[in-house]
DNA sequence: AATTAGCACTCAAGCCAAAAGAGTGCTAAC
DNA sequence: GTTAGCACTCTTTTGGCTTGAGTGCTAATT
């Protein structure tokens, strides 16, 4: 059933006022600040219909109204009016990109941190694994006698913490000869080309097979299985939010987000259609917590994907504010990287 | 004035069970569980003498005793006993680098978290800015037209995140053979020697000065300012504790935590020649919060400094298991490391 | 001189009842 | 369809009362 436009001004309102407050927001108020030309009790008859649909509730008889998630996804899709950030923010959001846009790591860094100041949300950001990237080149590292350090670059970054196992008897000749031997074949091909590349492990790699298969069993565990880098920041912001008052919810809130690979499904499970992504507590996404939210957008820039850039906080969200910040922060971060390439 | 025997004694058990209960310790309790020989009423006037000296105090005049930060600090030093870890306990700690031995970034973190895991405390640790590692290889990768990204090896790690900006009209080729040269100026260098190095900055680098002192500012900057990686893991143990079932307290304590600079001075800070460093909140450590503690220990192999590991809870912490765990843990890194090198 | 039993005193914490206040639902009138 | 009025519900606050754990002091004991 549709909603009358009056019983969705009437949400708006409770969401609004709720969302403001974190009161229950009762009908003698909305009639007083916002609706004087309705009585309280007409409001108190609608009231009961939201209710009634599934979009309120109490917290006991005699209690206010309180939006249900389902009232949050009609806002957020909805109700909600769009909001612009203020002047004062827009500038803070450019000086900051001023200062430290030399290099991709360092965007991606003050991203996180710009949107978790401006929306006073614990910020979290993942970079995106991009299987179009073409390798560039691949180098080894000694470190001790069995392990080498493999540092592989691609146009858009330098990827860490890979390391495979070397024959101890290989000479620091033939290492090197190996890892020629391994540039001429890869660089240029993206990680699905390499993966997929026809490889008979038969064959003899020009004698170095052992240190080929190493090679493609890290590129593969990278890409596969490999850990993503989740950055995060203001995880202490959840507590200036009234709902996080009782230690029991920063326990829960605290527990969810220390764990890296919850956060990572968070920000990847996304739909790749939408720019502002948005996931309100319980419903399918077992990973946040009741009365949780998650919203993020991804970026990209050169076609390529950046990474997923998101808030967490109670479903008592400013989802205003914080679409207003993703958005802003988004375009920017695209403007700059797009610029010089 | 020096402690009677018998005040040590009592002051110990005041402590032990304090820390183990977080209840204020009563002479009754005292007599009973501990020192059934000597009456209340002795140990009532052997506590109020503790009182007097500062290693006491009580929450109101009908509670029991709890210890000072001065109780603390001489526990630790004088009065405690070392513990030793269970089987259990060892045998984890062992499991847990037998798995993941097999490069240092990998041991680093396994450290960070088996500490958490067994302390039950948040973990933190810094690794070492060691200006005798010598440099192994410098190599540039031209990321943007006028930004290019500097790999700096040495025997021990891969430094990231230096960028070094280069002109627009220098060549691919150019740039290669600029890197060429500053490897075979640079390379079996320390840190030190390098930026001690006589610079003539009128010379002309073999035309590519501009390179030289981009690269020497990145080396530097790196060295003395750069940021150093804090790893922290079990940044939730903290609500684990009795005294953060206040909300104000965690907001306090998550508040320091998450400023890294903050961190970074806790653990830097270090008396070099003790091997356990412990610092008891407020007396002169301004980030450390009230009633907190900070416990660390240095970790080297092969007369190289790896890193400082630690755990940062109430004051009320349980030092016997934390410095058990830090000494036994630090052995076990040590010895992995020393062994194969 | 050190130790102890005994007792008065203090203070926190739990409990209960009463009062205040904010809201709602319902009904009857407009 | 809207509204005023009123009874009813439930939370929150307050204050008094009780209980109990613990101390400090004093006088007796060893």
């Amino acid at each position: 059933m549709e909603l009358s436009e009056r019983k969705k001004r009437i949400l708006q309102i409770v969401v609004d006022d709720y969302i403001d407050t974190a009161v229950p927001v009762s009908s003698k108020g909305i009639s007083e600040k916002y609706m004087s030309n309705i009585s309280s009790a007409t409001i108190r008859s609608e009231l009961s219909q939201l209710e009634e649909l599934g979009y309120l509730t109490q917290l006991h008889t005699s209690s206010g109204r309180i939006p249900s998630n389902e009232a949050y996804k009609l806002y957020v899709s909805e109700l909600m009016t769009k909001k612009k950030l203020s002047a004062k923010e827009l500038n803070y959001i450019k000086n900051i990109f001023l200062e430290k846009a030399d290099n991709i790591e360092n965007v991606f860094k003050s991203a996180v941190k710009v949107i978790s100041e401006l929306t006073n949300y614990t910020s979290l950001a993942v970079s995106s694994k991009e299987d179009t990237d073409k390798l560039r080149e691949i180098k080894f590292f000694r470190f001790k006698p069995e392990t080498a350090l493999v540092l592989i670059v691609t146009d858009y970054k330098l990827l860490k913490d890979n390391y495979i196992s070397i024959p101890k008897e290989m000479t620091n000749e033939q290492l090197e000869e190996a890892n020629g031997l391994i540039n001429k074949l890869f660089v240029n091909k993206s990680f699905s080309e390499i993966c997929s590349m026809e490889v008979d492990f038969n064959e003899n790699f020009y004698g170095y097979k052992t240190i080929f298969v190493n090679v493609i069993e890290a590129l593969k565990v990278y890409f596969f299985e490999g850990e993503q880098e989740v950055v995060m920041e203001g995880e202490d912001k959840i507590l200036r939010h009234q709902e996080y008052a009782d230690v029991e919810k920063i326990k829960e809130f605290l527990s969810v987000i220390t764990k890296k690979d919850k956060i990572l499904s968070l920000l990847t499970e996304d739909n790749k259609d939408i720019k502002i992504n948005i996931k309100i507590g319980e419903d399918g996404y077992e990973h946040i917590p009741k009365d949780c939210s998650v919203v993020s957008a991804t970026y990209t820039a050169n076609g390529k994907k950046l990474g997923t850039y998101g808030v967490i906080g109670p479903s008592r969200m400013d989802y205003q504010k914080v679409i207003a910040v993703l958005e802003n922060v988004g375009s920017i971060i695209e403007s700059i990287l797009n610029k010089d390439n």
